[in-house]
DNA sequence: GTGGTTCCGTACCGTATGGTTCGGCATATC
DNA sequence: GATATGCCGAACCATACGGTACGGAACCAC
């Protein structure tokens, strides 16, 4: 992840390894835990140089957040001509993304820090979701320029309806950590589910 | 809130009295900030009471969950033979649960502490989410028995389709403290809309 | 080799927390 | 009225945190 820079810029790539450090200290420990300290300790780092390259904790966090969200979301690459595959593809992908251990860890770490006054969480929704559900905003309402789909409250609300029957209650789930996470198959059988009852609902 | 013992025992409804202060201050200032100083200093009690009482720190925060999951959740009164009427009221009042200060506040609380060993979340889960989900999936259910929706795939994830369509992501948001609460009128609306797609995937 | 820069490792400081202890006041019981 | 109990308020302790400061090693320029 983000290796890309390490040969042109040393720097910039010991700050990715860093925040990779901090990352894996976050899943593992927790925000609570995750202290400078341990962090430094993990990433063989010193904490003079954390707090000279980001500022205090909360602007670590705020890159760990950036650098994180921005190495999560690829472009989706399905063929959108077929509606279907396209939508399980995508939710399958977005589930997968979801309930990982990482988004899972960012996204706890984020709710904590919103009473703390932490900016973290508007980071992180525009930085990941935001991205993401426009995306799939976008291809609904082609779709429904094309005729294929009915929309009338608009695509954003469809696709809000999509993301709700794909999501369901796992991710709150698996953020109160809630013991069975979903293996592969069953994440495939959800976005199957959501694909299909999406198209009941919108399928022109 | 549960004043009914007040007058019997006065040692519970001090009790109580105590968690409520608690209750506050978490909505208040969060889970990291509610020490129990601060709760001590907000219940007007002292600490060596907290401990007789609740043990530890997380003893009292899994007095409090059941507290307030105890109180928060009543009984759905609505008429179950008008099945769009019943689902709009109960999605109405879930959703005014699930986006309320103390419910956002407890959950915080909840996610934070899984990575501290917290059995908070589980309690919360049994406690609250389970209860209500028993009682719509029993309702619908009934509503397949009496040939009125049609659900092969059972009750269960019938009542999972009609949560997340009710919740879409606004609990996620509100968890991470994204500025705009809904009005009670946007929740209405988010209920009666949840209510029809429900009903369009599965009427019989 | 000399000076400068960068960064590691560690020691340090002030603060705040969880948890314990203790003196004192009020109430209840006999 | 004497004694016991329950609880408040405040002081106390050990610990751990965020953040700062310092000595030394590695590297670079010249």
């Amino acid at each position: 992840m983000a290796e890309a820079q390490r040969a042109d810029d040393p720097q910039a790539a010991r700050r990715s390894e860093i925040l990779d450090a901090g990352l894996r200290v976050l899943v593992r420990d927790g925000w609570a835990r995750t202290s400078m300290n341990a962090i430094a300790k993990e990433a063989r780092a010193s904490k003079e140089t954390l707090y000279n390259w980001f500022g205090d904790r909360r602007g670590f966090f705020a890159a760990l957040v950036r650098h994180t969200a921005q190495n999560a979301l690829e472009a989706v690459d399905a063929d959108p001509s077929e509606m279907t595959a396209w939508l399980e593809a995508t939710g399958q992908r977005v589930l997968q993304l979801l309930l990982g251990d990482t988004s899972i860890a960012i996204n706890r770490a984020a709710i904590a820090s919103v009473q703390e006054g932490g900016e973290l969480a508007a980071i992180l929704i525009e930085e990941g979701r935001g991205k993401a559900m426009r995306q799939v905003a976008a291809q609904i309402a082609l779709w429904a320029e094309e005729g294929r789909l009915h929309v009338p409250e608009g695509a954003d609300l469809a696709a809000d309806d999509w993301l709700g029957l794909l999501k369901g209650d796992v991710q709150l789930l698996a953020l109160l950590g809630q013991g069975k996470p979903l293996s592969a198959p069953e994440i495939e059988t959800r976005a199957r589910r959501a694909a299909q009852q999406f198209l009941r609902l919108y399928a022109a």
